[in-house]
DNA sequence: TGTTGTGAAATTGTTCACAGCC
DNA sequence: GGCTGTGAACAATTTCACAACA
């Protein structure tokens, strides 16, 4: 999936996708640091708050360029704000839930989307008793009216939680939208244009992967018959 | 570079944690396969169910062994009973749900663990509201009942789903209880022994790693002042 | 002195390409 | 002929270790 297009004139792909996934993390540490106060920070504090090694850090802080102070550490106020430009959320996101069953009303009632830049300003669903109730202050929309619902509220992301049969026509339909991001829970592989971001969230996956460890300490491995 | 280490009496040989984040896709590619009636499959169209490459998965596959068929495939059944076996989900494991807001409310109604391989089996929240009720079958005790229910129930993965202040004594509990494994939905870094395995979901991290796409596409990126 | 920034080394992961087998 | 299994090449990522410097 990484290492795309080194197109010469273009986007030199410069900051690494390790080093992606790690910047939610500082990005996390910095505002607790922030609201404590604190004004500098070491590669090594930042580490132990976010759970990292003191070198990854200042490597992946190196890739933005030289923004620590030898003998000091990190200005909290200022890589925060750089953080965030790298994120691309000083301004906020706006998100879009679709299905709007249990995940979907824990998603448009989840507290912690604000401050760290994102805003769910609509819900769409198919089932009647749905449609038209609120949910966390939001107005549950029809699925047909996803994509007035997506262009009249300047939407970029989706937040798809649709029962898995639904939603391949459900991020069709997004894309249709204009939609340029998806964040998947339904468990099965969505196809979407290349220029269309999907993650993908499969909770009965992360279970797996904590299955194996398990199993890894239950006993040997007892291959099937 | 050796990379083997045959050791008798210990570790066979090590799966690559590359590899055991796939293991999940693979079941789940298996399931629908199997599901279909499809007897035998190819790493080509295993890969493309999966959304990786064949090559990944001929490699990843043959860490457990050699199961397919030159010229042929893998046997669907057995295939699937082999992954299940690595995964350690032959028989299910049992669960219990820590918080029971709006997202312990979906994880405890979630109809997507139980083919899987997993069982939610008992739920605790600190709000008498909630304790006592009954959520998708399953009746919410009281956090201070977490060690029996743990226990009675043979308890061995903890879904971590209340506030982040909440969450490291909370997953003290759960250590003292002896869950092993904890996969932790509160935006913040919890410590555990390192028996102990934690795997976090951070939903606003996956927001702001779709972010920094969306940051690349619109514009040069503006450093902070 | 204490801490960053970074080349270089070590490790881990991916892809290639083809021999071996059905 | 088709497809697996796998060494070997390649690529990405992590860690080391230390010079630079406020």
């Amino acid at each position: 999936m990484p290492g795309r297009t080194p197109e010469p004139g273009e986007d030199p792909r410069e900051i690494p996708d390790a080093t992606i996934v790690r910047l939610p993390l500082y990005h996390r540490a910095l505002m607790a640091l922030d609201r404590a106060g604190e004004s500098t920070v070491s590669s090594e504090q930042l580490a132990s708050i976010a759970g990292v090694n003191a070198a990854k850090v200042r490597k992946d802080l190196s890739y933005f360029g030289s923004f620590g102070t030898r003998g000091v550490g990190y200005d909290v106020p200022q890589l925060l704000s750089e953080v965030r430009a790298h994120l691309g959320i000083q301004r906020s996101r706006n998100c879009i839930v679709v299905g709007a069953g249990h995940l979907g009303t824990a998603l448009l009632t989840f507290a912690g989307f604000a401050d760290r830049g994102f805003s769910v300003v609509a819900a769409v669903d198919v089932d009647p008793d749905r449609v038209g109730s609120r949910i966390g202050g939001i107005e549950v929309g029809h699925q047909d009216d996803l994509d007035r619902l997506v262009r009249e509220n300047d939407v970029v992301i989706a937040l798809l939680s649709t029962p898995p049969e639904a939603a391949q026509q459900v991020a069709d339909d997004l894309v249709a939208a204009g939609v340029r991001s998806i964040l998947n829970f339904a468990p099965t592989l969505i196809e979407a244009p290349e220029e269309v971001v999907v993650r993908n969230v499969d909770l009965a996956s992360e279970l797996e992967i904590l299955a194996f460890h398990e199993g890894r300490r239950d006993n040997e491995v007892a291959p099937a018959s």
